[in-house]
DNA sequence: TATGAATGAGGCTTCATTCAT
DNA sequence: AATGAATGAAGCCTCATTCAT
C-alpha cells in the first residue's frame, strides 16, 4: 500500500497499474492477488487509510480548541491543511465515490459513519452551549460542512487557473473568507 | 454530439468509447474524427455546450427576480435544478478539469470565464445596493458560490445511501438549508 | 506536384497522405484522384520529375568538361551536389524502386534508359580515347557508377552519427576520395 | 523473432504486423508486449541479430585468407553472399536506419562500432603490409567499402530489371568486376 | 470537372486478471 | 505462500479511396 500510494503521488493517480505496483513492491503480480481481490481494492484500502489519517488531523485540531465554534473552524481547516499535504489522500476521498463501478466497500461505509459522528458531536456541543442557531439540523450541518469544503478544496484544484485571472490573495486567504462566510451564516 | 450524451447518461460518464459512439450515432468510426479531433475533443465540446446550457439556466432564474439577494439564491437554484434534469450536463461541468490530461481548450476558458464576468454582476449590484457585506470581495464570492454549490451537489450524489442513513428530509429542504446559511454569512 | 515536393521536404517522405496534399493543394480530396490514380501514382510522377532534374544536372556538369575522365567525375560529383540540395529527390530517386508495392510505370523505366544511356556514352567515349582500362564493360560501369554513389550518399546520410567518431573530415572530403579510388581502379 | 524473420521473408518488411506476428507466433498479442517494447523494437531486435549474422560471416570468411587484399575481396564477398542467401537480412542492415523514426538502440549502435572497428583492423593490416596505398585512411575506407558494397547490392536487387536489358552477365561476375576495380582503386 | 463527406479496414498499445507450477 | 508468463478484450487513431451530388 505505501508503495501504491508512492507511485500515486509521484505519476497521479491514474498512473497506477498493478505491473507498476508489483514491480515497485518488489513483488511478483500473482502474489499481488493474494492481499488484494482487485486493483479496485487496492484503492478502496488506500481510501480507507487516507480517511484514517484524516480523521486523526481533525481529532489533532479539534483538542486544541475548546470552543466548538473554534473547533468548527478546526475542523475546516483540518481539511485545507490535510489538502495540502497530502493531495493524494484527499483525492481519494473526494475522488474514489465518485467511480461508479467502484463498490463502497464495508470498511469505507463504517469510516464514513465515524466521520459524521465525530463531526456531530462537535456540532452537538456547539449547539448545546448556543453558540450556533437552534433551528439548524446538526446532522445536515455535518453533511455540509464536508460537501462545501471538499468543493472549495476542488475548486481551487481545477480552477486554479483561471481563479488567478480575477483573484490575486492566495488560497489560504480566499478559505478563510470562506470559512468566516460560513461560521457566520450558522453562529447565533 | 446528441449520442454521445445519451450514450453517458445511459451508461456513465466513462462508458463513452470512439467505436460504440461510431455505433450509435450511425456512422463509421473515422468519419467521427472528421468531425472531431480526438476522443478529448468530443468530451470538451460536450463540455462547452453543458456550460452553455447551465449559463442559459443561469440568466433565466435570475430575470425571474429583482432584488439581489434573490438573484443570488436564484442562480444557486439553478444550479440545483440543472443538476436535477441534467445530471450529465453537471458531471461534466464538475469533472471535465479534473482529468488532467485533458487540455483545457480556448473555447472552456472563455466559457468559464463568462460564468465569472456573469455571476460577478450579480453580486456587484447585491453589493452597490448594500444587500451583502461591504468587506467581502465579489469575485471572490463567485468562485465560493460556484464551489460550494459544486461541492453540495457532489456530496448529494456519492454520499446519498450515507445521508440517508441520518437525514430523513429530502434533498431539496437540505439544499435550502445550505442557502439559507450561505445567505446568512454574506447578507449584511 | 509542388506540394506534394513541398510537404516531403517540410516534414519528410512519410508525412505525405492525400488529406495533407489535397489541403495544401488548394483542392478537393476528390480532385487529386482526378489527376493521380492513387498515392503511389503521386509518387511516381514525382520520382519522375525527380530523374529529370538529376539528369538535367548531369548534363550540365558533363558539358563543363572535355576530358572523358572528368566528365565520370563530373557525374559523380553532380550526384553529390544533387544529393545536397535535393535531398528530397534524392530519396526519391533511390528509395522509390525499393519499395516493392510500387508498380514501375512505364515513364520511370524510360528514364532509367534515358539515364544509363546518357552515362554510357560518356563511358565509350572514355574508352575510345583509351583513358580507361579496355576490358571494362561500359553498360556495367554505368551501373556501378550508380551503384556506388547511391551508396555512398545513402551511407553519409544514415550512419553519419557513427562516421563522425571516427572520420573528422567534411563529407565532401570523403566523397572525393571516393572518387578519387573509383577513378584510380578504372583509368587505364 | 524467428516468426517475425519468416513473415518478413515470406511477405515483404512492411508486412510485419504485431497482429499477423502474434498469430503466427501462436500466442496473444499482449504476449509480444512481454518481449518487446513496440513494433519497432522488435525491429530493432531483428537487425541486431542480422548484423551478428554479417558479422560472422565476415569473420568467417576472413579466416580463410591470409592475404589482407585477399581479406578485403573476401569481405566484399561475404556481404553478397550473405546478401544472396538471407535477404531480409541485408534489407534490415541496410534500410533500418532509413527509416527516420526508428531510434537507433544502444545495441545497434555497439553492433555499428564493431563492424567498422572489425574491418578497419583488416584494412590496417593491410596497410602495415603495405598493400594498399599509404595515404587512403583506413576509418574512411572501411565506411566506402560498407558503402559502395551495399549500393551495389542495393542495385542489384532494384535495377535488376533494367540491367537484365545491358548486361548479359550474372550478377556475381558483375559483382566481381565491382571489386576488382575497387581493388585495383586502393592497391599499391 | 470538382467536391468533400463518408468509409472501414488496418494498425498499435495497455492492463487487469488468471493459472499452472 | 509466491511466481510471472500468458491472455485477450478493449480502446484509440489513421488514411487511401469512393461516390453521390
Amino acid at each position: 500500500m505505501d508503495c501504491a500510494e508512492a507511485i500515486m503521488i509521484r505519476e497521479g493517480m491514474d498512473a497506477l497499474n498493478m505491473d507498476t505496483l508489483a514491480t515497485n513492491a518488489g513483488m511478483a503480480k500473482g502474489t499481488l492477488y493474494l492481499y488484494f481481490n482487485s486493483k479496485e481494492d487496492v484503492i478502496a484500502h488506500l481510501t480507507v487509510r487516507a480517511r484514517k489519517t484524516l480523521m486523526d488531523a481533525f481529532a489533532k485540531e479539534i483538542a486544541k480548541h475548546e470552543d466548538p465554534l473554534d473547533q468548527i473552524r478546526a475542523i475546516l481547516w483540518a481539511n485545507f491543511n490535510y489538502y495540502r499535504t497530502n493531495k493524494l489522500h484527499h483525492d481519494l476521498n473526494a475522488f474514489y465515490d465518485i467511480n461508479k463501478h467502484l463498490d463502497n466497500t464495508e470498511a469505507l461505509r463504517q469510516m464514513g459513519m465515524s466521520f459524521q459522528q465525530f463531526i456531530v458531536s462537535v456540532i452537538e456541543k456547539a449547539k448545546a452551549q448556543q453558540r450556533i442557531k437552534s433551528h439548524i439540523n446538526e446532522q445536515e450541518l455535518s453533511f455540509m460542512m464536508w460537501g462545501m469544503s471538499f468543493g472549495m478544496l476542488q475548486l481551487m484544484e481545477t480552477k486554479s487557473g483561471l481563479m488567478a485571472m480575477y483573484i490575486q490573495r492566495e488560497n489560504e486567504v480566499f478559505y478563510k473568507n470562506f470559512i468566516d462566510i460560513f461560521i457566520e451564516g450558522i453562529k447565533t
